[in-house]
RNA sequence: GGCGGCGUAGCCAAGAGGUAAGGCCAGGGUCUGCAAAACCCUCAUACGCCGGUUCGAGUCCGGCCGCCGCCUCCA
């Protein structure tokens, strides 16, 4: 597989350092607060990567951390009148739900900042004895002029960045060099504080990631992610700190995703035109969300639009509707043992190209939308199959569904059950817009639904078209939709967001 | 100013120097009591503009135009 190396600005080979296992680190969330859409994109491109590195048979070692200590959190505490540890944990807890939410898995190693004190404080102290790093009046500071690699991650000289810099901060007189970033912080009174070699304090900015990655993974990793937008300053500052200790590659490969823009902007907290993940998944459903950003190329830039994501949401109902035909045909009737005519050996023949598109497809650099073209051709070539050639074996439609079932693995698409979808999706609704009354009711809604549609269809039987179609239509108007097919009427919901 | 990226049909988007994937929309059809849904078909002499290299260029090179990101809060 070829992945882009930020470090290189290349498209490289991507080989592990040890064969069959892929040490992979990618930064997590800072919880203050729910994330967004925006921090969904970086979530899920990991995730994917890390599938499909699982799908070709490695064992990757995975790691995120959960920053649970940081200014943000603080102040939300304060604004709240609770702890930053509460504040901690409750958005710790609303991660882990929203990334279920989103169908991310969870990675082998997820640290918290606050679990790995005693070992920042041991990464810092080896900075220290190697004049990495200085005291000032309890904070310590990198010395980034004595790290000679210093900017060969996002591509800066220091000579710009010091330019740059002096015009629109402060500099903090006390800092050798106005580049020196933080590593560990002073405790202002009131704030959480652990006990170190240099007073009271908490970990700086940048420092948990090399220490959790290290702690977990060793020296060198062989992937570390993250939003282009931590290249510089976080991930260079890692780099600089963790190399200075070690002396060697933090990471091997540096994969960086796009960002989301919004309104023409990069999306952001800060900037007000942000939608939370949840809401998002809410609205639309999980797997339009994913299909949404897969549909993309992972690293370039991309817009949301409630527009965009409504278009995903048909995009998905299209191979659902196809797994749904395949497999009620599948079981209807046993194969043909008759010799296959040669239409059909002409689709058996492209059948067994598949897997070989797609994987090519992902092995250039994740190109997942490249591989989801693969999959969109196969359903609309299995149903010209089907419709075109009859009688047909019906094996060969089985294979075709197995094939979008197995190669949906990798991109966390295409698991669910066609017949369960309206269960899975009401109940996932309920859970999130309502508490647990609703969920009750949620719960007899299907059988509710159920006995309306069974009146209509006797009512269609006697040929009472006017008061059946009302049914119809107004359980329309409620987001339910009815199909009338030849085995008898089915019905699903339709999530909102369609209508745009 | 420095560094990085982007500009492909109505919208989104992939693209391997060799003659434009895919998704959504739209138009036409099949099916249906009527619908809806589903499915099929059609839908870029053309890849921001101008030059160049090449037998051949969205694809490589140069210049220009437009948009975005980063240059110590950020996924």
């Amino acid at each position: 597989m070829r992945l882009y190396n930020t470090l290189t600005r290349r498209e490289e080979e991507f080989v592990p350092q040890e064969a069959g296992v892929v040490r992979m680190y990618a930064c997590g969330p800072t919880v203050h607060d729910r994330f967004t859409i925006a921090n969904a994109r970086a979530f899920l491109t990991f995730d994917v990567l890390r599938r499909y590195l699982e799908f070709k048979g490695y064992k990757v070692l995975y790691t995120q951390n959960i920053t649970d200590i940081e200014d943000r959190i603080i102040k939300k505490g304060e604004a709240l009148g609770s702890s930053a540890q509460e504040v901690a944990e409750r958005y710790t807890q609303a991660f882990f739900e929203d990334r279920e939410l989103l169908g991310i898995l969870p990675p082998t190693y997820q640290p918290r900042a606050t679990e790995m004190v005693p070992k920042i404080i041991e990464f810092i102290q080896g900075l220290l004895e190697r004049g990495f790093a200085y005291v000032v009046d309890g904070d310590v500071y990198f010395r980034v002029r004595r790290f000679k690699d210093y900017g060969k991650l996002s591509g800066k000289n220091l000579e710009e960045l010091a330019a740059g810099a002096s015009g629109r901060v402060e500099p903090d007189p006390r800092k050798e060099d106005p580049l020196d970033f933080a590593l560990w912080k002073v405790a202002k009174p009131g704030e959480p504080a652990w006990d170190s070699p240099w007073g009271k304090g908490r970990p700086g900015w940048h420092i948990e990631c090399s220490v959790m990655a290290q702690a977990t993974l060793g020296t060198t990793l062989d992937i570390h992610g993250g939003g282009q937008d931590l290249i510089f300053p976080h991930h260079e500052n890692e780099l600089a700190q963790s190399e200075a200790l070690t002396g060697r590659p933090l990471a091997r490969f540096w994969v960086h995703n796009g960002l989301v823009m919004a309104g023409g902007q990069e999306m952001h907290k800060s900037l007000g035109n942000f939608e939370y993940a949840r809401d998002v998944v809410a609205r639309h459903g999980r797997e339009a969300v994913r299909l949404f950003f897969l549909l993309r190329h992972y690293r370039k830039p991309m817009d949301f639009s409630h527009k965009a994501l409504a278009e995903a949401q048909a995009a998905v109902e299209r191979v659902y509707n196809f797994l749904e035909e395949i497999e009620a045909q599948g079981a209807l009737a046993p194969t043909r043992a008759e010799p296959r005519s040669p239409a059909e050996q002409e689709f058996s023949a492209y059948l067994a190209t598949v897997r070989a598109e797609f994987e090519r497809e992902m092995d250039a650099d994740l190109n997942t939308a490249g591989a989801l073209g693969v999959l969109f051709e196969l359903v609309r070539r299995t149903n010209t199959f089907m419709q075109e050639t009859a009688p047909h074996d019906r094996s060969l439609l089985r294979r075709a569904g197995e094939l979008i079932r197995e190669l949906g693995r990798p991109l966390g698409l295409f698991q669910e059950e066609p017949k369960v979808r309206a269960k899975v999706t009401l109940s996932g609704r309920a859970r999130i817009i309502a508490g647990a009354e609703e969920e009750i009711i949620a719960g007899n809604v299907e059988e509710l639904i159920n006995l309306l549609v069974e009146v209509r269809g006797e009512l269609r039987a006697k040929g009472e078209f006017a008061l059946a179609d009302r049914i119809r239509a107004r359980l329309n108007e409620l987001g339910i939709e009815l199909r009338d097919k030849e085995g008898g009427t089915r019905w699903r919901l339709r999530l909102k967001g369609k209508e745009q």
